[in-house]
DNA sequence: ATTCTAGTTGAAACTAATTGCGATTACAAA
DNA sequence: TTTGTAATCGCAATTAGTTTCAACTAGAAT
């Protein structure tokens, strides 16, 4: 269990502890391909190594937003969902009609972070937004 | 207790019952002028009104939001907030450095929704959003 | 190898919000 | 005015996430 990835690495050069709590919590989250869910790592981890708490995924998941590691997303199923920040940034279309999901890639939101930037100096964080409304099918 | 408003007669009209309790939580809605929350809202019928469990105050909300009568928000204090629908729509650019918010008219998303209607035919629902980031005070 | 200590963890308590269910009630129809 | 019933409510249990605090430990310093 010392296969260190990205995340590892940086926590690592930023001088934070590498528990072997955190490198499993790491080690999953880096090898979910889709949208991960705090209850999903900690089951993941469990089934291995049962005495890891699940405050202290929620620990580490605050942790790697802070630094900027995962992004997190609320896709409207009750659960807030993470993602590896240097996987690529996206959004989501979800209807609220049928649940539909519709991906978008960051560039969409391009012009409105620069509308932000240029007319209120603020650098907006536009890396993982989950947009509701109505697809298609669903309008009336 | 029977100033009915806006959002009173909507329900009224859509078959809704008025009960004490609905009657008390739009009441609470429509005469607060900034986002409450449903806590809030709690608080301040039980003042009057001790029988008033806050399961309805959620359900209460749940209804006028899908109803599109009210939009949430989360601003990032731990708690949802609510706001009539019906006193104009609005954004918020929320500084996680220093919690500073900018308040943004609605024309500021126009132009996304207008992408997103005409490229993915997604009607989205652009009424009260919160964007995180960084102030120009808090930029390194 | 041993010691030191700030960073980290587990356990339990707590908060915001949701849900299941039996009891109550607004309001339409008799 | 009374009745019937689906909508609504209160209560208690549940879920997702956060916080507090005492105990533990990774990794630097000796």
């Amino acid at each position: 269990m010392n296969q260190s990835g990205y995340i590892t690495d940086k926590l690592s050069k930023l001088g934070y502890r590498l528990t072997p709590q955190r490198m499993m919590i790491l080690s999953v989250i880096e090898n979910s391909d889709n949208h991960i869910s705090a209850e999903e790592i900690h089951t993941q981890i469990v089934a291995k190594y049962p005495n890891v708490n699940i405050s202290t995924v929620y620990r580490t998941l605050e942790l790697l937003k802070r630094l900027s590691l995962v992004t997190e997303i609320n896709l409207g199923g009750g659960q807030v969902r993470y993602h590896p920040a240097n996987k690529g940034h996206h959004h989501h279309l979800i209807c609220q009609e049928c649940g539909t999901i519709i991906d978008l890639d960051e560039s969409a939101l391009a012009p409105l972070k620069d509308t932000l930037l240029r007319e209120y100096k603020f650098i907006a964080d536009l890396r993982h937004l989950a947009i509701f409304g109505r697809c298609v099918n669903c309008q009336r």
